[in-house]
RNA sequence: GGGCGUAUAGCUCAGUUGGCUAGAGCACUUCCUUGACAUGGAAGGGGUCACAGGUUCAAGUCCUGUUACGCCCA
């Protein structure tokens, strides 16, 4: 046992842990190690992240779970790494070698991704870094990046394997194009957002009908250049004279149809449609069906093109005022409406995307999507909270092809090759020179890469370097816990199950815990642009990494959103620092014979009633912790733990112990200090998971254990000991009516205004030969707690004159005062005997029910009539006390 | 437009399969620097459980509807 100083240094004991744990290898297992694995796999950062509040939410849950099942013996393995992150990371090496005035294209394909990897090289652990500050015990031996070798194989494997199975065709859709990135997005990375845009109603004359014209209505007028009909609904009497007219389209005099089409809302708009295959989903769906031509407008990069006449060159938006201020003057415009819409944003950079058509790659997803849907429904895997099942399946239901080529350079290229001599297409795992099928060095390879979710659906295998067979992924696939947040539902826990089927044949994990999102004091999601972030680490500067995540995690209402300010963390800073203090109370107090920690023997045959009670209280607490870890309950664990340590342990315990640590009764000192140890070893392993650096310090700092051991592996306290446990019951109820008691007393002297100082006397009545013996053993420590001058127990106590009194149902306590004011204390008595009167009326009430007797549980109704036995007995003792009052 | 979530103390939230007097933390009021801790201790005030119906012996909890806010999908 060393001697703890003063106060905590947070950042010393964090940084001489984690080197310590590290140097240690005590994050490391291997399949070799044998025993039940319990594994996680990180969602991995991106590697342009930075730690943010989510981040430290994730993964303070994460190693809270890994740290226990550690603690429980699994051979539990938490294997991290980070993501590539296509487009995110593109962006930012663009950003950067835009300073330097040059475009990836001055520098070309292979020199821009050196730059790409140099920046990986440089910044690409930055995140890496920050999870160590945290305190996460991940297997960074098993350290991934979705780049890598093995996991770039992973990919290339799994490409050939769909497209050789018919599951990865190329074909020309409509795809969400973003102009900014340009590059093809999934439907998932087009994020909607409510706009405030603007329906505007533009006309089309009729050919060979002079002032015959259709008013359409369209949100992207621009998009009109590529207009080659107009559609109404076929069941719509007000245009059915138009169906099969020719129009003429303004300002490029095109002729179009106007054809009847179903899909046509009448309601929306005038009922007539413009119809642009090459710019809008339903368009597209619409011209196949009528075998219109589709018609691009626009570039690359959003500016309009040579199919746009007078407009192209101009940018899409700048087209866009530029035609309503033409059709205005060309008096075709009849008017613009308000318009409230959702229009899709790039994920990565915000910018509008454009449906447009564009020849991609593309994963049939329904078949795979079959057993992951089976999955759920039969609960092999489980979503908590299950509501989200419901999410997922809703969503594998209904889902659709996946977009999976986009346009950049940053990520794994596709494994298609071209032979420009034959023509031949086909997949393969190496670099081929020459066709297979002419002989032709015209070889090229698909200069498109695959979307980034593409490697990262194979992670929970792919880590463990698939589709290589070797023991750690017999051993440690499926996982157990994925931990992530709501919004990567479908872009990556729901592809994961599908992958995880498909190539393993297994399910991925068994568990998805979905915890909330991290907002700010207002509800708003914390962003850069917002400035409402509050940086961890900066917090973890402030107060400590143990205190950042045990008050992150004693907000999380399990998947609830977490609402954070500065000031919250404060609890978890406070709760650090009354723990340590109570170590120091432990350690001030020596035995003759110093106490052998790491041995210690308990006596329960001469343990008082508090002694029984704190041991049994620990008992619960260890139940109830371990309860909560397993239901994924992180706020009612961190509470367990709050709840024991700071109320029952220091503010009643140790309180108690006081008067025999101070006293010379060296046996007592002895048992009391070694129940203190045996309690205070158990509540810091119990601890553990949550304040890995704080406990680990204790753990040493007491002698709990030795140099070369770590509360790490310490065992996980179980609640075990049931007859022990049951000896303690009637010491429990009697310990928690005495805290009440004595709650009491002290109202009295406060209702009283007796100065702190002052000593008063005090006489309990019991209420009966239970309560008096044990009333009897504890006077002391209760004359402590209440201050009391002298204090009696006395079962046949008669009030000479009117005093201060209160009750429960261990007894009455009446406190001696000189001056009383008889009539508060007869209107407080008073006004206690009216409650208890109205409380019994209304149970007599339902203990006269024929329908509660028969119908209640027996346990209920029993409760319910020891209750008014107690009220009985209540209101006559009130009665008694008010009585005496004279 | 469809789906989901939330509504409980001034604030942030717990409250499990319906069942004792609805809890915690923060904030607030009063008092206390006695020997672990003022990042602390003691005591206290504060709630028609959003609203309206219903089911039940019994509803904060279950059902229906209304309102408000948030999220996801189209």
């Amino acid at each position: 046992m060393s001697e703890l100083p003063k106060h905590i240094d947070p950042k010393a004991i964090e940084e001489k842990w984690y080197a310590w744990w590290l140097q240690h290898n005590c994050f490391h297992r291997e399949a070799a190690d044998g025993g039940e694995p319990y594994t996680i796999v990180i969602p991995p950062p991106n590697v342009t992240g930075i730690l943010h509040m989510g981040h430290a939410l994730n993964n303070s849950i994460q190693d809270t779970l890994i740290r226990w099942r550690r603690m429980q013996g699994y051979n539990a393995v938490w294997v991290p790494g980070t993501d590539h992150a296509g487009i995110a990371t593109q962006n930012v090496v663009e950003r950067e070698i835009k300073k330097e005035g040059l475009r990836r294209q001055d520098l070309g394909r292979e020199k821009f991704l050196e730059r790409v990897w140099a920046w990986k090289e440089q910044y690409g652990n930055t995140i890496v870094n920050q999870l160590k500050k945290l305190g996460a015990s991940c297997d960074w031996d098993r350290l991934r990046f979705t780049m890598d070798e093995g996991l770039s194989n992973a990919v290339k494997e799994v490409f050939i394997r769909l497209y050789d199975k018919g599951l990865i065709y190329r074909g020309t859709y409509i795809i969400n194009w973003c102009p900014r990135c340009q590059t093809a997005l999934s439907d998932e990375e087009s994020e909607h957002r409510d706009v405030k845009g603007k329906l505007y109603h533009m006309r089309y004359p009729v050919k060979d009908a002079p002032g015959e014209f259709v008013t359409v209505a369209t949100t992207r007028p621009e998009t009109f250049l590529g207009d080659t009909a107009v559609a109404v609904n076929p069941t719509d009497e007000r245009y059915r004279h138009l169906v099969g007219k020719t129009l003429i389209l303004p300002v490029l005099h095109r002729e179009i149809p106007v054809i009847a089409d179903d899909f046509v809302a009448k309601e929306f708009g005038t009922g007539c449609v413009k119809v642009t295959p090459a710019h809008d989903p339903n368009d597209y769906q619409m011209g196949l069906r009528h075998s219109l031509p589709q018609i691009n407008v626009m570039t690359d990069d959003g500016h309009m093109n040579e199919n746009a006449g007078p407009y192209a060159g101009l940018e899409r938006f700048a087209c866009r005022k530029k035609i309503v201020d033409d059709l205005e003057a060309a008096g075709l415009l009849v008017k613009v409406e308000d318009h409230h819409h959702a229009v899709g944003h790039c994920y990565r950079c915000s910018a509008v995307v454009e449906p447009r058509l564009s020849p991609q790659w593309f994963v049939k997803m329904k078949p795979l999507a079959e057993p992951g849907i089976r999955a759920v429904k039969e609960g092999r895997i489980a979503f908590v909270p299950e509501r989200w099942n419901k999410v997922y399946l809703e969503w594998m239901e209904n889902i659709r092809d996946w977009c999976i080529s986009r346009q950049i350079w940053w990520g794994h290229q596709i494994p298609i090759f071209y032979c420009d001599e034959c023509g031949h297409q086909w997949a393969d795992r190496g670099k081929p020179s020459v066709c297979p099928k002419c002989g032709s060095a015209r070889v090229r390879q698909d200069e498109d890469v695959l979307d980034t979710w593409f490697s990262s659906w194979l992670w929970p295998f792919s880590v463990f370097n698939w589709p290589e067979q070797n023991e750690d992924l017999k051993f440690y696939y499926p996982t157990h816990a994925l931990v992530t947040a709501s919004e990567i539902i479908f872009f990556w826990v729901a592809r994961m199950i599908m992958a995880g089927y498909e190539f393993m044949g297994d399910l991925p994990f068994r568990e998805v815990y979905i915890h909330g999102t991290v907002r700010d004091n207002q509800g708003r999601k914390m962003s850069k642009s917002l400035g409402n972030s509050i940086d961890p680490l900066d917090i973890i500067n402030e107060f400590s990494a143990d205190a950042l995540r045990f008050s992150l995690l004693m907000l999380t209402a399990t998947g609830q959103d977490v609402y954070v300010s500065k000031e919250k963390f404060e609890v978890g800073r406070n709760f650090g620092t009354k723990i340590w203090n109570v170590a120091r109370f432990m350690q001030l107090h020596k035995l003759e014979q110093p106490l052998e920690v790491r041995a210690i023997s308990l006596n329960p045959d001469r343990w008082t009633a508090d002694d029984w009670h704190i041991v049994a209280k620990i008992d619960d607490a260890a139940k109830a912790a371990t309860e909560c870890l397993e239901r994924y309950r992180f706020n009612d664990y961190a509470h367990v733990l709050y709840e024991f340590l700071w109320h029952e342990f220091c503010d009643w315990y140790v309180e108690y112990a006081k008067p025999t640590l101070y006293g010379t009764d060296e046996a007592r000192r002895r048992e009391v200090l070694s129940i203190m140890h045996y309690v205070f070893n158990r509540a810091l392993r119990l601890l553990h998971p949550l304040m890995p650096f704080l406990t680990e310090e204790l753990w040493h700092g007491m002698g709990y254990g030795l140099e070369d051991e770590t509360i790490m592996t310490a065992p996980w306290p179980k609640a075990d000991n049931l007859t022990l446990r049951g000896m303690a019951q009637p010491y429990v109820e009697y310990v928690d009516l005495k805290h009440d008691l004595i709650r009491r007393a002290r109202q009295l002297r406060a209702d009283y205004e007796v100065p702190p100082g002052d000593k008063v006397d005090f006489v309990i009545k019991p209420a009966g030969p239970d309560a008096a013996a044990h009333l009897r053993a504890d006077a002391d420590a209760i004359a402590l707690l209440i201050k009391a001058g002298a204090l009696s127990i006395d079962p046949d106590f008669a009030p000479p004159r009117a005093m201060p009194s209160a009750l429960n149902a261990l007894g009455a306590v009446y406190m001696s005062l000189g001056g009383v004011d008889v009539e508060a204390e007869r209107i407080k008595l008073q006004g206690q005997l009216d409650a208890v009167a109205q409380e019994l009326e209304r149970l007599e009430a339902r203990l006269a029910n024929e329908a509660f007797i028969q119908k209640a549980k027996v346990d209920v109704v029993n409760q319910a009539r020891a209750r008014r036995d107690e009220l009985i007995g209540k209101r006559e003792k009130l009665a008694a006390m008010l009585a005496g009052l004279g």
